[in-house]
DNA sequence: GGGCCCATGTAATTAGTTACATGATTAT
DNA sequence: ATAATCATGTAACTAATTACATGGGCCC
């Protein structure tokens, strides 16, 4: 998906800058999507260039002047076409998993902390979910709260899995440690 | 993580071809990771460059030849190293929720049809992915049930999350329609 | 006075995908 | 006969991130 859409579809509920933009979907995508300024300032400027968007420069007293979009009805069309249009896909990109598939590979304090660090970051992302949606002012259309809702379930069932099967994997990584003394392993870290 | 370091871990399990990298890749890491021959190759390249793997080239009769890569002692240094450093992460990015998070820009009818492509879809990859494991002669280190098991936790969930909000969306989004007469749709289709 | 918030934008870099090029063999 | 499997590799392209550049106001 172009960031142009998503860009189009924020706008589209509310006139917002760019800088605006980003903390929306920092707060709403944050579950499946992601945008830096380096996305999403040219993608802005692109869809000004082509009639979706109308800009509007405010001067603000006291903080930098700003610009804000609005969507137009050629926008309103755009939109409406490429989410008919997009092909829905879902990946997934971990490192994280990657590490644990070579487990074997790691000292079993390290894998130890690997899984510690993703298991407190994902506590961390559930416990500032809830938050900003406790302090919001409008209700969520019915599409936010699937996706939120979505969300909500994989992480939550990622931390179950995490703290279920934690402590068995360590202890796993330990005793083939002791099945293969220590001569063994330094002999196969060292050489073939 | 770069594609080197996940190509030294396929290789350091057992000498393999950059054909039957990719396979590899694709059975084991599917629900978290994805490489194409484009970033294989190179990285395979300079794995060898680098003296982390030797390349042997092997003649084949009635199929192509082919060159199969070996994991060498500092090769072994460096994955151990590599997959001490490396940073856990973890991201998604999902066309599909950001529609979702717009349903109501698009008809139930291709909401409806958004959502059951997904679910046909992670229905499938849950199928084949134990089809594969069925399949499998050597049992998994401890390390790959730990991945594998949490791929299939989390599409467990996502597949029960779909089918029991599917209908509910559909039913909201088809009564928000009804709330807003058609000339009211075709005003905000066309102008803002 | 240190660090974060507001605010926009660009340049360099990173990392990847897709399509192209080639072609015999085998299964349906 | 048609598609898939085996097999390697490159070139063009896409899309993004990170860091840089700039700077006043506000809170602790």
């Amino acid at each position: 998906m172009d960031a142009k859409i998503l860009c189009l579809g924020v706008i589209s509920a509310g006139a917002c800058s760019g800088y605006e933009l980003k903390k929306t979907v920092e707060e709403d995508f944050h579950h499946f999507y992601r945008a830096s300024y380096g996305s999403i300032y040219p993608a802005l400027a692109e869809l000004e260039r082509s009639g979706l968007v109308a800009g509007e420069a405010i001067e603000q007293a006291k903080r930098p002047d700003k610009k804000v979009y609005r969507i137009t009805d050629a926008g309103r069309a755009a939109l409406a076409d490429a989410l008919a249009a997009e092909e829905p896909a879902h990946t997934a990109r971990s490192e994280f998993l990657v590490l644990m598939y070579f487990a074997h590979l790691l000292t079993p304090d390290r894998a130890a902390q690997v899984i510690d660090t993703m298991t407190a970051h994902f506590e961390r992302v559930m416990l500032a979910d809830v938050d900003a949606y406790e302090r919001r002012a409008e209700p969520l259309t019915s599409g936010q709260r699937f996706a939120v809702g979505f969300g909500r379930t994989v992480l939550n069932s990622i931390v179950e899995y995490l703290r279920r099967e934690r402590d068995g994997l360590i202890d796993e990584l330990i005793a083939e440690r002791a099945d293969q003394p220590a001569e063994d392993r330094r002999l196969a870290a060292a050489g073939d």
